[in-house]
DNA sequence: GTTAACGTTTACGTAAACGTCAATGTGGGT
DNA sequence: ACCCACATTGACGTTTACGTAAACGTTAAC
């Protein structure tokens, strides 16, 4: 039995309810749900990205495709390109049985991680800034309040 | 005297080091500090985000076009459009006379703020999931390890 | 004096990530 | 029988963020 790894599991399913892994989902279905278009999830499909069964020519998502899109998604809003996302969904799918390619997954793994810290440092400076501009405006206000009245 | 709030002064200056305030920069200068081209440079330029000096047609920048453009940069790297981040800036450059003014800028710093909390959140996650990764990898591993000495 | 390194504008090319038809098929309701 | 909502596969269009090449002008080095 091959040695597995899931970064994209229930535990971790974007969008919170605890659903059904049994439930099948049509296209429009998670079109709705994440707010994209099916064009952009037969896009990702074209890409690689998700391989959804098939009913005749119908796709039918599975609970794992529908938590696949969910953790895409999320990568999207960090910036990640779609050939990004690929390379790190790859990286689960491979096979784990060597030694040699734990290795390699532990040492890819790092450094995704220390893109991801770099990343944090820029947004924390980033939010700090503008929590600054914040207070420097609250201030203001008040002392105008303070000043004027109002307006 | 207006009132002014500046997001991208010396003390948020990306590249750290502690620079001559009256320095200026030639378009090759800041393309090889920040590893980008100089094409990229004009390109901003002409999207408005950066307004050189100009001797003849030469382009002249000074630190704070400097660092300007390392916080452009950043933006990008958390993946704000060129668009997005065009909007931020200017959101310091309008008149502040007027206290509804400072209370629109309130409004849309409490909103960015939010939508850099959301990200936070997201890139949290992220970064969970894959030291979760590395984790079990280093376990599995070691198993190996004790099972069959070493690869 | 010409080669190199830097600067300029104008303009066409391109990769990514979809949007937007068009043409077609399928199953359900009235 | 007809409409509606949903599905499919092309295929071309669009926006963003530059790359790349052409054609040209300075300044410094050899």
């Amino acid at each position: 039995m091959t040695f597995r790894i899931m970064p994209v599991t229930a535990s971790s399913a974007v969008s919170s309810e605890p659903r059904d892994p049994l439930r099948i989902y049509s296209i429009a279905e998670l079109a709705r749900e994440f707010a994209i278009t099916a064009r952009t999830i037969r896009f990702y499909e074209d890409e690689g990205l998700i391989k959804p069964r098939r009913q005749g020519l119908t796709r039918l998502y599975s609970a794992g495709d529908r938590t696949r899109l969910g953790w895409i998604l999320r990568g999207k809003r960090l910036g990640f390109s779609l050939a990004e996302i690929k390379e790190l969904l790859d990286l689960y799918q491979v096979d784990r049985t060597g030694v040699s390619q734990l290795r390699e997954l532990q040492r890819r793994s790092r450094m995704h991680i220390e893109d991801l810290q770099r990343r944090r440092s820029d947004l924390d400076a980033h939010i700090k800034e503008f929590e600054d501009v914040e207070i420097q405006v609250a201030a203001e206000l008040k002392k105008r309040g303070a000043e004027t009245g109002n307006d």
